[in-house]
DNA sequence: TGTACATCAGTGAACGCGCGTTCACTGATGTAC
DNA sequence: TGTACATCAGTGAACGCGCGTTCACTGATGTAC
């Protein structure tokens, strides 16, 4: 039905795959419009012909990779029955998606992610209601059964979440702390702060 | 003995400030010097004459307020003799210090306070010795004592400051929780992941 | 199957704008004797 | 106390540079009949 052309699909892939790598190596200041066509081999004309503009691009990759983390997490957290293990898979799924993909947790730790999922909320709500949704039901569950935490859910979010990526922004930036201990020592301590 | 003038010291206080004020209302992108002079009435020459560059004022500007926070919760730590007490206390002052100065806040969470963070570590250590001695003192003594759990100290920093650097972006940026209520409800958890 | 046409995709020179920084200078303050 | 001088503080016009964006255009692909 699409009249979109495949090799529309491959450009925007090679400028969103340019993006992330320039972020990763330059960090903001670094993801200009020439460091990108020049990185990339697109054409200036091409970039604005698929996303309107700069704030197109570092919005795309960002939901691009906010989906794919919370793909992860959502099917770490639902694939397990009980709180505790569910809660422990979540922060194993994260800390191994910093693992692989630094460059993609370094974009989402980020200002921009910040202010882009600041701006835009609704607009991500949307997006990623497949996601989110099954996070959300698998919580309410465990916290009417008494296994989890009587807590709000944001509270929940960030007592999870909090010290996982404090320890996934150290390891990224300073390096002064090691992601195979922090798997093996996390899971427990996070556990204990949200359990009943 | 120092040459400096007074109204240098002026200077310097009114460009950090407006700086900060510009920071929290524009963000990284709105910290220029076009605008830090407009908005501080400081020429251009004398940001330079005491800054050296752009670069040298978000410097001063980070360790200015990374200094005041670290003091807040190194007194909010070495005031309590018991481990519990202290560890409840640093959440607590650090919440009441996201409260009372979110602009700083925001600035300390940002990417340039992080880029600096990594750049400048060992600057960074010497600038604020006089804060973190006590701290790593008061983590080492506890934790032989048994009253704490026995992790690394970053991984105890990161339990502890994760779950409430994660509530105050939170409030910063989406202002979906409650300071009050997670200054109710974070101390007593927290405290549950780093105990013994 | 072939042809005409609409749409998608891609090009790259050119644009104006605001940026960080420099510099030659004046004025204020502190020090020496 | 007064004067000469060094240093600190502050000024603002001017600079070049790289930025994001535009636009008139060509080429490729898909659709209709």
């Amino acid at each position: 039905m699409s009249r979109k052309q495949q090799r529309g699909e491959a450009t925007v892939e090679r400028v969103l795959d340019t993006a992330l790598d320039l972020y990763a190596r330059e960090g903001e200041a670094g993801l200009t419009v020439s460091a990108l066509t020049r990185a990339s081999g697109v054409s200036t004309g091409s970039v604005y012909h698929h996303f309107g503009n700069l704030h197109g691009v570092i919005a795309a990759l960002a939901m691009r990779w906010l989906g794919r983390l919370l793909g992860e997490l959502a099917t770490a957290l639902t694939a397990h029955q009980d709180a505790r293990s569910g809660i422990e898979a979540v922060v194993r799924a994260y800390l191994e998606f910093v693992r692989t993909q630094p460059a993609a947790a370094r974009l989402l730790h980020s200002p921009f992610a910040d202010q882009e999922g600041t701006a835009r909320a609704s607009e991500i709500r949307d997006n990623q209601e497949a996601r989110l949704t099954p996070i959300e039901h698998w919580l309410d569950g465990h916290r009417r059964s008494g296994e989890l935490a009587d807590l709000p859910t944001p509270v929940i979010e960030t007592l999870v979440l909090g010290p996982v990526i404090g320890m996934a922004r150290r390891w990224l930036t300073l390096g002064d702390v090691d992601l195979e201990e922090a798997a093996r020592i996390l899971p427990d301590r996070i556990w204990r702060s949200v359990g009943p």
